[in-house]
DNA sequence: CTGAAAGCGCTTACAG
DNA sequence: CTGAAAGCGCTTACAG
């Protein structure tokens, strides 16, 4: 690659000259401007972002840590936030943890190692602790390990709780809920507020899939439900395969909704409960220039879940 | 940040030391790497990438601009070799084009500046001629440009051939596909081999979404077809939007078979012309592997699609 | 086995 | 308006 020097030479200036040019700080004689171009134009001169960030001491790269490349979820916000940063002259930094809490700790000390200004990662349940200096921001998504750093997430409980209500008042009494171990006092008080007994809760973690198919199926054969409500897109899917081969319908058989607005859940037209992603990028990236820019504190948010109402829930006749 | 002179100094040796303590190059005494590494640690101290890059003129960094995170296949193309390059020390940059020629430019402009040492990239039609010199690797993906550069692709004539055959050998004569203008000849043969008729074509390029399912619903209400054949995810969830409209079900009053297999279309059981993704991204990674370590030649490959059988399809009697 | 010195390609006061 | 010089945090011959 072309360096600085060699524009300089070409265009027969200094090459704190050709520096000045590309940065458009201050301002050059017009003439000399346009030889220091057309000389990099001629070399393929680019800036070389690692030595200026080296000598600036900012990097302008943001750095995002995601579980997972699977889940639609994490990639609406790695473009979102892309897209936003990129506007205000950063760049973002992907990398994948795979839900592994060693790799997890690798990737974030790569980022730190990269000079990121900003680091956004989901903490996991084993997350290994940070240790890195304050020059460094760290921002949680979707999990809180340090109450120290900025910490973005859904409102789980308001979530849990709406979707709840919602089938509550559809007429539902005798429902199944599939995970979401951690929202379970969401349902509990929807239920209670409206003086229903709770639900059914059923856990699969560790389970393999094929425990995960049977069992669903002998809750389908009971043939006592109402309606499910399944957590997030995993049980969602199993929970739809399980209804296919037992050739059960919804609504007509068996209401079904679901946490988790996914493509496939738009295609069956199936209701949910649907996350302001756009909303919780917008606050994200706030966060990230806040903390980047101004110094500003770590700060805390939570966004609330909302009903998509399609057809995958029926209204039934209330019984005792 | 700490850097290697705090660390030196709180060591006692010289900031030589601990970047040859951290190197793991040259052997220490075990007593001196042990006084660096504590120091380090209390410090908190992780070598500087910027300054290390910068020095050894190798940043480690594999660039790749993908236009779209929607689309799932790009993503598991990221994923897949975020970690096989993360294995042989290397960490990737993602960036997003949004198919949008100007921005990709930028993109690509922005790779080479971080002085990453292969850029993968997909042209698009109208993609800006790449300048930049040789020392940067570019590997072309679903698309060709620039015949002097690296190429992968599936094989689309392939896929679209054998996915016309299939319906042929299924009975169908009365085919209608959606889409894939670039892919005809794949169609073409496959039907004269036959001694079929062509099948119809429905392109949409510029079409509002209104018009296309205004377009498929007369398609549809024709009556005519026997079997669709959907290129894309795209075109495939607007003729399902579309068939569900219509209460025309799948195999029964039509047959579906679509190109691209995704989550979907697993969960919808629909036949179709998966792509060999794992087998790709291998290829991709040996492919940037041997040009940035072996300066090998810039070579070409492509992959073939294949037939997922599932249940969209169904046999009718061949008919005149 | 360890250190002093030069230099990677920039930016930025400091002069002029 | 432009240039010479110092320095960002490393690595790597070159000595010893």
């Amino acid at each position: 690659m072309a360096t600085s020097k060699d524009v300089a030479k070409l265009a027969g200036v200094s090459h704190t000259t050709v520096s000045r040019a590309f940065r458009g700080d201050v301002k050059l004689r017009p003439e000399t401007y346009d030889r220091v171009m057309q000389a990099a134009a001629q070399l393929h001169y680019t800036p070389n972002f690692l030595a200026s960030s080296l000598k600036k001491r900012q990097s302008g790269v943001i750095g995002l840590v995601i579980c997972d490349a699977g889940n639609p979820f994490f990639l609406g916000i790695a473009q979102r936030l892309e897209a936003m940063l990129d506007r205000r002259g950063y760049r973002l930094m992907v990398a994948f943890d795979g839900y592994n809490p060693e790799k997890q700790h690798r990737m974030l000390q790569m980022m730190a190692a990269s000079q990121a200004q900003a680091i956004i990662y989901m903490p996991l349940a084993e997350s290994l602790p940070l240790q890195f200096d304050s020059s460094i921001h760290f921002i949680q998504l979707f999990g809180k390990q340090d109450s120290r750093l900025s910490y973005l997430d859904f409102d789980d409980y308001y979530g849990a709780y709406t979707g709840m209500k919602y089938l509550l008042e559809m007429g539902h009494r005798r429902i199944l809920v599939l995970g979401g171990e951690n929202r379970r006092q969401g349902f509990l008080d929807a239920c209670s507020e409206a003086g229903a007994e709770p639900p059914q809760f059923y856990s699969s973690p560790g389970l393999t899939e094929e425990q995960v198919a049977s069992d669903l199926n002998a809750y389908l054969n009971q043939g006592e439900l109402t309606a499910l409500f399944a957590v997030g897109d995993w049980h969602g899917r199993h929970i739809y395969r399980a209804m296919k081969n037992n050739c059960i319908h919804f609504p007509e058989d068996l209401s079904f909704l679901m946490f988790d607005d996914l493509q496939w859940t738009q295609m069956l037209d199936i209701t949910v409960i649907a996350h302001p992603v756009d909303e919780l990028v917008d606050a994200l990236c706030g966060e990230v220039l806040r903390l980047v820019e101004d110094e500003g504190e770590p700060s805390s948010r939570m966004f609330k879940p909302y009903l998509i109402e399609r057809s995958s829930v029926r209204r039934v006749s209330t019984e005792k």
